[in-house]
DNA sequence: ATGACCGCTCTAAGCGGA
C-alpha cells in the first residue's frame, strides 16, 4: 500500500501538480491539507476522472483536508472535525477508512508566534489529537502538516528558530505523547540519521538553499511500523511550476 | 540584509502561512 501526504497549499491552485503526482505515483490513498477550497468546489469530477474518490472537510477560504482513495479501495467511515478540539469553525482533521486501515488527514494550527492566541490554540489541538490517538482502534494512520520539527535535526538552522514555534518543549511533549500512544514516525524509523525537509518558506530561494524543515509527518501505529517498506519525500513536487511550499511524503507498507 | 513568496479575497501595499 502506497500512502501519501501533502500539504498543497490550495487544491484549486495545485490540481495539476496533485493530479500529475496521482499518474507518477498511483498511490492507494492520498492525505491532503490546506486544500483551501469551499465544499461545493471540491475538484470531484476532476479527481474522479483521474481514478480517485475523495473524503474531505473544506472549510472555504483557509484549512481544509481530504483523504483520496484509488478506486477499487473501498473509502468508509468518513468523520470531519476532531472531537475534544476547542475550536469548532476549522477544517482540520478528518478520518476515513481505506482496506481495513483508518486513515487521518491532520493540519495542525501554526501557531503563528508564542504570545499568539493562536499557540494555546495549537496546543490545544495537539491535546485532543493525543485524545484521539489513545481512543482509536489500530491499525491507525495519522497524516499530515503537523506543524511540528520532531527534532533539531529537522530544522535547517536550530539557532534561527529558537524563541520560535514548531520547535518549542510544549509542542514537541505533544509529538512525545502521540508516540507514547503508539505511533512511529515512519520517516525517522526508516532513515535514523538523514536530514530531508517536506517545507522549504517560498521566500529567499530557501528551497534552492536547502534551507527547510520536516514538519509533515506519517505517523503509523506499531502494528503498520512492522510493514515500512520505503519512506520519501518527493522534492521534484517543490520545483517546477506552481509548486506547493510543501513537498509530498511518500509511504509505502509491505502486504499484510 | 531584520530584504526576496504565494494564495486567499469585502482586490487592501489587507491577511495567513511557518
Amino acid at each position: 500500500m502506497l500512502i501519501v501526504t501533502w500539504n498543497v497549499n490550495s487544491l484549486r491552485a495545485r490540481l495539476p501538480r496533485v493530479l500529475q503526482l496521482l499518474e507518477r505515483h498511483r498511490p492507494d490513498v492520498v492525505c491532503l491539507q490546506e486544500t483551501k477550497v469551499a465544499a461545493e468546489q471540491f475538484p470531484v469530477a476532476e479527481l474522479a476522472a483521474a481514478g480517485y474518490r475523495a473524503e474531505h472537510h473544506s472549510g472555504g477560504r483557509w484549512q481544509g483536508v481530504a483523504i483520496l482513495a484509488r478506486d477499487g479501495l473501498a473509502l468508509a467511515d468518513a468523520v470531519c472535525g476532531l472531537p475534544g478540539d476547542p475550536v469548532d469553525s476549522e477544517a482540520r482533521w478528518c478520518e476515513a477508512s481505506v482496506a481495513g486501515v483508518r486513515f487521518a488527514s491532520a493540519y495542525v494550527p501554526n501557531g503563528r508566534s508564542l504570545d499568539s492566541p493562536e499557540f494555546p490554540r495549537k496546543l490545544a489541538f495537539l491535546d485532543a489529537a493525543v485524545q484521539r490517538v489513545r481512543a482509536a482502534a489500530r491499525p491507525f494512520v495519522l497524516v499530515g502538516d503537523i506543524n511540528i520539527a520532531p527534532a533539531d535535526a529537522d530544522v535547517y538552522d536550530p539557532a534561527a528558530f529558537a524563541g520560535g514555534t514548531h520547535v518549542t518543549v510544549d509542542e514537541r511533549m505533544r509529538l512525545g505523547q502521540l508516540l507514547e500512544a503508539g505511533l512511529v514516525d515512519a520517516y525517522r524509523h526508516v532513515h535514523p540519521d538523514e536530514q530531508q525537509f517536506t517545507w522549504w518558506d517560498y521566500r529567499a530561494g530557501n528551497f534552492h538553499k536547502g534551507l527547510g524543515l520536516r514538519i509533515d509527518l506519517a505517523l503509523v501505529s506499531s502494528d503498520l511500523a512492522e510493514r515500512l517498506v520505503a519512506v520519501g519525500i518527493d522534492r521534484d513536487f517543490r520545483k517546477g511550476p506552481k509548486p506547493s511550499d510543501h513537498a509530498p511524503l511518500l509511504v509505502r507498507l509491505s502486504s499484510p
